[in-house]
DNA sequence: TATCTTTATGTCCAATATGACATAAAGTGA
DNA sequence: TCACTTTATGTCATATTGGACATAAAGATA
């Protein structure tokens, strides 16, 4: 978000920020929460790259749509086991994993 | 393991591997596994490194001694959340985390 | 050795996650 | 529009995980 659009939102009255502020959480969760959300983002990605469907990623897992559908929503009810078993399962490396934790560090930076 | 001791090993019958082929896990599994070896083994770093008991480590996470143990052990009742969380709350960077799950990929090369 | 501290292991049950299912919503192409 | 595919959301029962507790085992110090 650029910073003109930041200042025209807070002046009518919005708060601008990102989920930590808006759910309250502590920074140790919110960084969590980041983590879940990088692994969920890269579920997504693999899945679509290899141009599965939810349906077809479940099966693979032995899972269910609405599993997956929960994972890339990175839902409260879903585990980073679960996410890291499927960045697995679709052929993630242990490289690639990493790569999508490291990022969530450098982004508040940005 | 070095040749030799492999090899004088399997003349004797042994079966000479690692965690995965002992315990028959598909490969996905088995590098689950490993990143849970690498982040327990990351939380006995940094307690340590900051000259904590388990018993305190525990009742700054509102956790136990024993499930620190079992972490610190990679027990299978312990999940990579708890490991996150807790790394995260001893004060691990996402980097950090990213790095030890990094490692896994390259040991298998060693 | 004995005592004290720390860590490991086993068990309980309350809390949470899981796959499954139904169904809504969104997307796609005719 | 309609039909079809895919994804999202809500709920449930079963399974798994969590903190807690007891106690064993291992270390440390005298």
């Amino acid at each position: 978000m650029n910073t003109t659009r930041r200042a025209r939102l807070e002046r009518n009255g919005w708060a601008v920020g990102d989920a930590a502020q808006f759910l309250n959480l502590d920074p140790q969760e919110a960084q969590f929460v980041e983590v879940k959300l990088a692994l969920a983002a890269g579920v997504r990605q693999l899945r679509e790259q290899r141009g599965m469907t939810q349906a077809a990623l479940a099966q693979q897992l032995g899972s269910s749509q609405s599993r997956i559908a929960k994972m890339e929503a990175a839902d409260q009810s879903v585990t980073v086991d679960l996410m890291m078993r499927s960045l697995l399962a679709i052929g993630a490396t242990p490289g690639q994993i990493a790569k999508l934790i490291k990022r969530v560090e450098t982004r508040r930076a940005a």
